[in-house]
DNA sequence: TAAAATTATATTGTGCACAATATAATTGAA
DNA sequence: TTCAATTATATTGTGCACAATATAATTTTA
């Protein structure tokens, strides 16, 4: 009796549980500032550096323009993103953020300390989880 | 500066990208059985434990009724699961493996094995990944 | 330089994921 | 016993996620 295809023995599915349940953890939080998970991905990313196109976004958040397309102008109908194609390459759209955008950010900034005390670790086994996460994850391609 | 809110210094973000990504590695090997990655998770369940009600499967792979009752549907649709009212409780439906559900557990022995390959991780790293995990899931509730 | 190849984003279609609500059957309490 | 609560699943609606394809602009090459 083979049990490698018994669920209590795959890696995978704890990673993929943990995914879904941190993603619900982070729900209430990210609803009080109205955008959801992969939005806050966006939000994070364009907080750091303000003009971004859609490939250089996905790029960094694993996305491609079938998921980014229709959430990024979610985005900008709520008003937090701006699109604008670019009069040197008209096949480009570049991000950027609206004043309501960039505030968020202010808003968001108590979140990743909550979210750890609402889930009960500490940042060093946090830190550790992460470690051996980013050891598996650079060598995929 | 309170950089807390950058996209690399999140443990949340490498967790979801290493679902996704492992999700995708699945992918052809799942889609050569004609199945998706949640598909496996409930067949797994079924193939140890043969007789079970959506309920008690849903609170195995973490999934509510709003996802699971579409996607029996479909496996029932490919012939995969039987779906069947109880004549004791009308409310509860009943899941069954078909001939054809029972058959896929062969075809899919080696998927385990070619995954770990695919992924170029020892089982050593992945059941520390695991354990590290496993930690932090039970903590949740 | 005109046609072919490439690039960047958009569209379409399928399948989760989950909140909120609905429906129908069963159980429990007055 | 009858009606209110509970239970189990289904439905609806929104938002990812991604493969496949389309479109339009740019670049390359013959």
């Amino acid at each position: 009796m083979n049990d490698s295809l018994a669920l209590e023995n795959q890696v995978c599915f704890p990673i993929y549980a943990l995914s879904k349940t941190i993603i619900n953890q982070y729900r209430p939080y990210l609803e009080a500032l109205d955008i959801t998970y992969p939005q806050y991905l966006v939000l994070m990313v364009l907080w750091k550096e303000k003009q971004q196109t859609v490939g250089q976004l996905g790029e960094k958040v694993f996305l491609d323009s079938g998921t980014l397309t229709p959430l990024l102008k979610r985005m900008e109908q709520k008003g937090i993103v701006v699109r604008t194609r670019g009069p040197e390459d008209e096949r480009v759209v570049k991000l950027s953020l609206t004043e309501k955008g960039i505030g968020l950010r202010e808003q968001a900034k108590g979140i990743p300390q909550e979210l750890m005390k609402a889930m009960h670790v500490t940042e060093e086994e946090l830190i550790a989880l992460k470690n051996s996460i980013m050891h598996i994850l650079n060598k995929q391609k």
